[in-house]
DNA sequence: AGCTATTTATAACG
DNA sequence: TCGTTATAAATAGCT
């Protein structure tokens, strides 16, 4: 219809492609409208265009008549994204749930609860892992104590050169009489390093 | 189009709404058709009669470009149960991956691995319920010892007392000469129990 | 279902 | 995008 026939495969010409677009895109949503009150139907109609723009004309509501559809041929369909992304999401919880099953029933065990069904064979194993654990855990609580104590000493020493430092400052001061400038820079930068470390002794933990 | 003018309200007349209903349908689905071909759109159109009979085209496929719409224009509805239900399974897998997170991180710690960013008062705690778990696991192991041990002596005691059955009635045997009717009906009996008593040891376990 | 008079949609153009 | 118009297509009423 229209001055000339037209052969029906894509339309080249992207202005004319466009305009064509247009003008047959209201023609649908009309005839769409026209049909579900003549003849009383349901009808929902998507049209996306080439450049991703939506249009749509649903007569009663869009997801109600999605429903519809997906109860009347969706259902039986297994092969439907929908059907299949729920299938995959129930065996994955399922798996999820499983795992935590295991880890939670192992985490007793280590806890020495519900180890009744357990045979000896099991308990020397576990056992044997507890025993690995708490060696691993005093180990490291050994380290953190050796390292403060490494710590201190350093400090500890720091403080006597400090002292010897101070010392030899006021012995100088009370030979020359001189009250200005009784600090170098170099006493400063030794303060600061000593707030740096105090900061990290505190980080290591008290509770020993 | 037409012999006259149609008045666009729903046609009374059934068998004249059939015929239109069927005419017009094949009409928009045509130029639906038409219009993905042409004009190189993406097309989805549902048709249920008002009987319930489904039709439809898609120029790519339903469920796709339903899909699509919603993405477009569904997402912004969460009250679809479509949508809740996937908002719900997704919240559902993500508590559970954190909950596996948590346990494997406390398996690793009670396995005394990647502690190193414990502080003390973690290490303690973790230490104590090591020592717990393991003092556990030794009282359960000790126990099983001890009913074996049990077991044992009580099958001891029985076989003594067997023994010393035997011994008699070897006596009174030797004495009265008697060459039938070795055994009577109670040491029949003792011999079941005994064979019994045996499986439930090997039950127990061997490895000690 | 087929026919056909008529209405409607729309291709081409301004 | 909009209006016009010649013409193709759709279809209402009928058989």
């Amino acid at each position: 219809m229209g001055r000339g026939k037209v052969e029906l495969k894509r339309i080249e010409n992207p202005t004319n492609r466009q305009v064509t677009f247009s003008k047959r895109r209201n023609g649908l949503l009309k005839k769409a409208f026209e049909l579900s009150i003549l003849c009383d139907a349901e009808v929902a109609l998507l049209i996306f265009s080439s450049s991703g723009k939506v249009y749509q004309f649903a007569s009663h509501d869009m997801d109600r008549t999605i429903a519809k559809y997906r109860r009347e041929v969706g259902l039986p369909d297994s092969s439907n994204p929908q059907f299949r992304t729920m299938e995959f999401w129930r065996s994955e919880i399922e798996e999820l749930k499983r795992s935590i099953n295991i880890l939670e029933a192992r985490q007793k065990h280590l806890h020495g609860e519900d180890i009744l069904a357990l045979g000896m064979r099991e308990l020397k194993q576990l056992e044997r892992q507890l025993k690995i654990g708490a060696e691993r855990v005093r180990s490291r609580k050994r380290r953190i104590v050796s390292d403060h104590a490494t710590l201190l000493k350093r400090r500890n020493k720091q403080l006597q050169e400090e002292n010897t430092h101070f010392l030899k400052r006021l012995k100088e001061l009370d030979d020359g009489n001189t009250s200005s400038r009784i600090m170098g820079e170099n006493s400063c930068s030794m303060l600061q390093q000593r707030i740096v470390e105090d900061d990290l002794l505190n980080e290591t933990g008290l509770p020993l």
